[in-house]
DNA sequence: GTAGGGTTAG
């Protein structure tokens, strides 16, 4: 009783976590009107728990409200705020508040590579992390947590030299013994394509809990290994370690790379019976692309029919892309119809549906739904494909004319292609969906930036050094055709991670067993 | 006493 009528700044704390518990409006707004009115909202203390309590609400202008009237900026209040906006997604927001911090720590430049790396900054995150390390501080030494980061975006970029550094500082600075750090090496190598290291450097932790095991399992998912993903799996429950709801995502995504649909209904089956985990948006979304990719579309629609909770954008548009791929008109009007009205702002569902009109040669509809997509002021994102060359990334768009090496890429492609054509390569022209001629469509698919990554990494690597390229799209036939030809005629061994997987070229074959 | 981190994904 003492409490409530001189109300102390614990009990304020309280009453905030419990709003946050509840998330209700009303009770935080009648909490934050209580303590301005008995002088706690220049408290510092409160006023980050303020901001915590309204960005848990998505109420990120009211949070902002509060940091701007508060007059003892402490440097928690400006990470938790930079942090904030990180979670939105406003990278600028939260660089302009990190810039204003006068004193920073680990955790707020760690807050910051964080936003950047989350954000899809990865470039950014790793330039910020080698300001940290010249910085002389004490207490701006990165540690595991900045570490696990920047690993986030050695990985995003499949910068594996950056990431070997990385890793050789973890040893040296005695971090190879915290679970999120292996972890995240764990990942990095993987998604860097070194799945051999990835699985090494597993084998080597002494404990290991749920996440640990499920990038591993991703990790060969990704590589098109489903049934040595499921295997894992298996290790993982004899090991007694529970299985989580992303461990489902994970290996139904691994089904779906390899084309397992019978092992991918039977997963979605047990998870619910076996191990008592109800399927969320992600677990249908995953199930619709395993069923879409292997045509299934049928299939998929009814799924999604039968979904006992609202499909969201992520499970329309896997059909989508399945639709596309399968080149089915009826279904990917069906899923663009949704999500027109749950994303408009999303570009790249109205290019999957004009590419399909494209394919089934409907010009008009083409040329409405581009026309669609620029009354709404969206833009297709352009395709990029980046290599690593000696520590260095290089990023390649079709359309480049200021790389200083264009025309000596341009002529070895050239070169390579008519080789190739003598040894069977057929251009896959089909996969330029633009009303023009059939030398002009040769000419684009021999400039998609792929191929110039492919150039470059022809130019510039040793003979016996792969060749990895990663890529921002899903790779095309064309470029998938090309690849596997000259694996096998430049006796290259080549690796491509595209949005979703990768592709293994190595004499000839592709790992994909050509299903992507 | 308050702040930063791992696994999905298109």
């Amino acid at each position: 009783m003492s409490e409530e009528s001189n109300p102390t700044q614990r009990t304020y704390e309280h009453l905030i976590l419990s709003c946050i518990h509840q998330s209700s409006l009303v009770d935080a707004q009648w909490v934050h009107r209580h303590l301005h009115e008995n002088g706690f909202d220049q408290d510092p203390f409160l006023a980050t728990k303020l901001i915590n309590m309204y960005s848990s609400l998505d109420l990120i202008d009211d949070a902002r409200k509060v940091f701007d009237k508060t007059r003892k900026r402490t440097i928690y209040i400006m990470t938790t705020l930079v942090d904030m906006y990180a979670k939105f997604g406003c990278v600028a927001y939260a660089s302009a508040v990190f810039n204003q911090m006068a004193v920073k720590n680990v955790v707020s430049w760690s807050a910051m590579i964080a936003c950047y790396a989350k954000n899809g900054k990865a470039f950014e995150a790793l330039k910020l992390f080698r300001e940290m390390m010249l910085k002389t501080e004490e207490d701006v030494g990165p540690n595991s947590v900045t570490m696990v980061s920047v690993l986030q975006a050695c990985a995003a970029l499949a910068a594996l030299e950056q990431g070997k550094l990385i890793h050789g500082y973890i040893l040296r600075n005695g971090l190879d013994t915290i679970l999120p750090v292996i972890s995240a090496l764990v990942t990095m190598y993987a998604r860097c394509g070194k799945l051999e290291v990835a699985q090494q450097v597993f084998d080597g932790m002494d404990k290991r809990d749920v996440v640990s095991w499920n990038s591993l399992i991703s990790g060969f998912g990704a590589h098109g290994h489903g049934k040595k993903a499921i295997d894992i799996f298996k290790d993982m429950i004899s090991c007694g370690i529970s299985p989580s709801p992303v461990s489902f995502v994970s290996l139904l995504g691994a089904c779906s790379h390899a084309g397992l649909v019978d092992e991918g209904r039977a997963l979605f089956q047990a998870m619910r019976k076996e191990y008592g985990i109800i399927p969320s948006v992600e677990h249908y979304a995953s199930m619709v692309d395993l069923l879409g990719r292997a045509n299934k579309l049928e299939e998929a629609a009814k799924f999604i029919d039968d979904m006992r909770i609202e499909p969201g954008p992520k499970v329309w548009g896997s059909l989508l892309g399945s639709s596309r791929i399968h080149c089915n008109v009826e279904f990917a009007e069906r899923a663009s119809t949704k999500l027109f009205q749950l994303e408009p702002a999303n570009a790249g569902n109205y290019v999957l549906l004009a590419d399909t009109y494209a394919e089934a040669g409907k010009w008009d509809e083409v040329k409405r739904v581009k026309k669609l997509l620029e009354s709404r002021g969206l833009q297709k994102v352009p395709g990029r494909s980046w290599i690593e060359v000696k520590r260095q990334i290089h990023s390649f768009v079709s359309t480049d004319e200021f790389n200083p090496q264009i025309e000596q890429l341009h002529a070895l492609l050239c070169e390579l292609s008519s080789e190739m054509k003598e040894k069977g390569y057929v251009p896959q022209i089909k996969v330029v969906l633009y009303d023009l001629g059939e030398e002009e469509k040769e000419r684009i698919v021999l400039g998609h930036s792929e191929k110039l990554a492919l150039a470059f990494g022809l130019i510039n690597t040793s003979n016996a050094e792969p060749i990895r390229i990663t890529k921002n799209l899903r790779l095309c036939e064309d470029c998938h055709s090309f690849t596997k030809f000259i694996s096998k005629f430049a006796r290259k061994e080549i690796l491509v991670r595209d949005v979703n997987r990768f592709h293994h070229f190595r004499d000839g074959v592709c790992s994909c067993g050509d299903y992507w």
